[in-house]
DNA sequence: GAGGGCCAGGTA
DNA sequence: ACCTGGCCCTCG
């Protein structure tokens, strides 16, 4: 910053005898080139290239990871690519010495940029793969991320595929107006949300489905109505089964060819195929998972969210943009309906209700209480059954009654939490989880120190003292399943026990009796409902030393007890008076996320506030934090160690990881996320451009606190 | 991240 | 006069 090159540079009392080059004015911070004497300037080798008559800059952004590089990059558009070379398409271009990609975003007139310009080196496709809404959307994006437009642009866009791009575009077909309300007769304010999208308004919602299958034949008339009114919708769901489902009810709503699905799973080619057809208008509505928020829909008109709280939702790759943020970007920029949907209510979801940006769209109590199951809770002292397998497979006897009744008229759901939570701590007497008296994060234990500490803010908590019944000693929640389905198999001879889990996950399953053991997420849809189900180790669940687990809880509880036929029985394991399962009970998560997100508010935690977490060595992330200018009212937390693997994300923690790494939060109020972002990407610029030793990584809004 | 210019200090 | 290494800056 002091080095500014000419005059500065010179050494005081030799300045007037030394010739100073002649510098260029216009470039603070960069030192002239002085052009040594007799020798021309460099000229390309190439041949002889002349610019395009028309427009000869282009603007590209290039395929380079570094932050401070997250800018465009102006290029001479050669006269011969001048027809090719339109905005949005893939270019191939020279920087720094290499061959990189990149895309167009614009061509202009002529270019601000100092120096020579180069030429593009390529066009590697004339096809306008990104889209100017998408190119804005996904600097949004990056920014909002702290990540660099091009890591969006690479979740966005997929690889090209370039016989799909050759074969002959499709037809687009006319679609006429459905019939009525369908299921969203069932609310109150189905009709108008559905006469708003048809009147290209755009109504936002956060929807609390009624329990049973119609969801997906309500997505399907919303975004059949969007398309009759003559725009595109876009449907985000978290995996393939979800998908399936709604393509289903696409296709017997809209019938064939009006509509395309993206999973991860499709081959590139099938996936690009689809993708084009996107690109190109000749379809506009599209139903996927996650990387499907970015899909290129012609005149958007509704952006539909399905289980916001789904922890699949958020892409892995960084910068981690997460759905309900990116619909929500981009319904408000294209002035689309947004919708996001489940049977439960994350807190996130609730303050886009309470602040106005959403209405809430339910049904009245009556028609809840019409297709709501039956549910009631057992607590951890309940009784045991006589009969000794149900005892050894230690399900309570009201639950193994219930299981045995009901099997006698279709099949009985059992949820069982996976293996491998993090042991959480707990008071001694009363089980209430402990916290963190500074900063309320969840305390844990270290196997070589007795005395637990914060695993947010690194605090020792040595005068820990339970804030419920006065008990100093803490002890470990042991969490993990150790049933079997083989244990509970043996508990009911003579019916087919099916797994659905991890690895082996069932779509559907018949209206034979049957026991489906299935963990949270996995559970098979049942082509008539269920007849029970059984949610067991609910304290497992509740228990874990996340911010999130109240509200995960009940989500995994709704979403199996929401597979049941109306009033058919739920027996849920877990201390009836926890407000998780009373909210379980009365079927009533809108409460429960009230709640939920008042208390984060009085805590400071997100949604009520934005974070970020940044996960390196010690040294770095104090490097980082000491190159960043937080905004005002950022509060650091930590370093503290990572401690274990993200619960559900693995079974067991990865013994002799790098004990360097460790996690630092940063908390804003709400209104300072964007500058905390921009803070922490211009930090890391700093670092990358000198060559910082280690990459620190940065997300904003982290899923898990822990 | 990589290549290049520039300076300093050392060497022929 | 020339070489070498390190630093720092730019990359269109």
């Amino acid at each position: 910053m002091t080095n500014d090159g000419g005059a500065a540079e010179l050494i005081p009392g030799l300045g007037d005898i030394v010739p100073v080059p002649a510098a260029k004015p216009a470039r603070p911070g960069r030192p002239a080139k002085p052009t040594k004497a007799g020798k021309p300037r460099k000229t390309p080798k190439k041949g002889v290239r002349v610019p395009a008559e028309t427009l000869p800059v282009a603007r590209i952004a290039v395929d380079v990871a570094l932050p401070h590089l997250d800018r465009p990059f102006d290029y001479l558009i050669p006269a011969e690519l001048a027809d090719k070379a339109v905005p949005g398409c893939r270019v191939r271009v020279r920087f720094a010495g290499k061959l990189v990609d990149g895309f167009l975003l614009e061509r202009a007139g002529e270019s601000d940029h100092e120096g020579t310009l180069r030429f593009l080196e390529r066009v590697t496709s004339p096809e306008p793969v990104l889209a100017p809404e998408i190119a804005a959307l996904a600097r949004e994006v990056a920014d909002r991320y702290a990540g660099s437009l091009y890591d969006v642009l690479r979740l966005a866009i997929p690889p090209r595929h370039a016989r799909v791009e050759a074969e002959p575009p499709g037809e687009r077909l006319e679609y006429e107006a459905p019939g009525g309300p369908g299921p969203w007769a069932d609310y109150p304010a189905g009709p108008s949300f559905l006469a708003a999208l048809g009147e290209r308004r755009a109504p936002r919602a956060v929807w609390s489905a009624l329990p049973g299958p119609a969801w997906p034949a309500a997505m399907a008339r919303a975004a059949a109505v969007t398309l009759a009114g003559g725009r595109g919708a876009l449907v985000v769901v978290a995996d393939w089964r979800d998908v399936a489902r709604v393509d289903e009810a696409l296709t017997a709503e809209l019938g064939e060819g009006r509509h395309v699905a993206l999973t991860a799973d499709l081959k590139p080619s099938e996936r690009y195929r689809r993708w084009l057809t996107i690109l190109r208008g000749t379809v506009r509505v599209v139903v996927g998972t996650r990387a499907a928020m970015f899909a290129p829909v012609h005149d958007l008109g509704l952006t539909v969210l399905w289980d916001d709280g789904d922890d699949v939702h958020p892409d892995p790759h960084a910068p981690y943009p997460h759905p309900r943020e990116v619909l929500a970007l981009r319904a408000h920029r294209a002035g689309a309906a947004a919708l996001i949907g489940g049977f439960t209510r994350t807190t996130e979801a609730t303050q886009l209700v309470e602040s106005g940006w959403a209405h809430a769209l339910a049904a009245d109590r009556v028609r809840i209480r019409e297709l709501m199951p039956r549910i009631g809770p057992v607590g951890d002292d309940a009784e045991l059954p006589k009969d000794a397998a149900a005892r050894s497979a230690r399900l309570p006897n009201v639950a193994f009654q219930a299981a045995r009744r009901a099997l006698e008229e279709g099949p009985v759901l059992v949820q069982v939490p996976r293996r491998g939570y993090l042991p959480a701590l707990a008071c001694g007497r009363c089980r209430t989880q402990a916290h963190c008296t500074a900063c309320q994060g969840p305390l844990a234990l270290q196997s070589s120190h007795a005395t637990p500490y914060c695993r947010w803010c690194g605090r020792i908590a040595g005068d820990w003292r339970c804030p419920e019944c006065g008990h100093i000693h803490i002890r470990a929640i042991v969490v993990g399943a150790k049933r079997t389905a083989e244990e509970l198999g043996r508990a009911f001879p003579g019916v087919p026990v099916k797994t659905s889990g991890r690895d082996a996950i069932l779509d559907r399953i018949g209206p034979q009796r049957a026991l489906v053991v299935a963990t949270p997420g996995a559970e098979p849809v049942a082509d008539e409902g269920y007849a029970a189900a059984l949610l067991l180790d609910g304290w497992a669940l509740l228990g874990r030393a996340d911010l999130r687990a109240g509200e995960e809880t009940l989500r995994r509880w709704m979403n199996a007890a929401a597979l049941v036929r109306p009033a058919g029985p739920v027996v849920v394991s877990a201390d009836g008076s926890l407000p998780a399962v009373q909210a379980l009970i009365r079927w009533d998560p809108v409460t429960f996320a009230e709640r939920e997100l008042a208390e984060r508010r009085e805590v400071g935690f997100p949604p009520a506030v934005r974070m970020a977490s940044l996960t390196a060595s010690p040294a770095a992330i104090r490097g980082l934090l000491s190159d960043a200018r937080l905004p005002e009212g950022a509060e650091v937390l930590g370093p503290v160690p990572v401690s274990a693997p993200a619960p559900g994300q693995g079974p067991a923690p990865q013994e002799g990881g790098d004990p360097e790494r460790e996690r630092a939060l940063v908390r804003v109020p709400r209104a300072a996320g964007v500058p905390l972002a921009r803070a922490l990407k211009e930090a890391q610029g700093v670092r990358s451009a000198r060559k910082a030793d280690e990459y620190v990584r940065v997300q904003i809004d982290p899923l898990e606190l822990l």
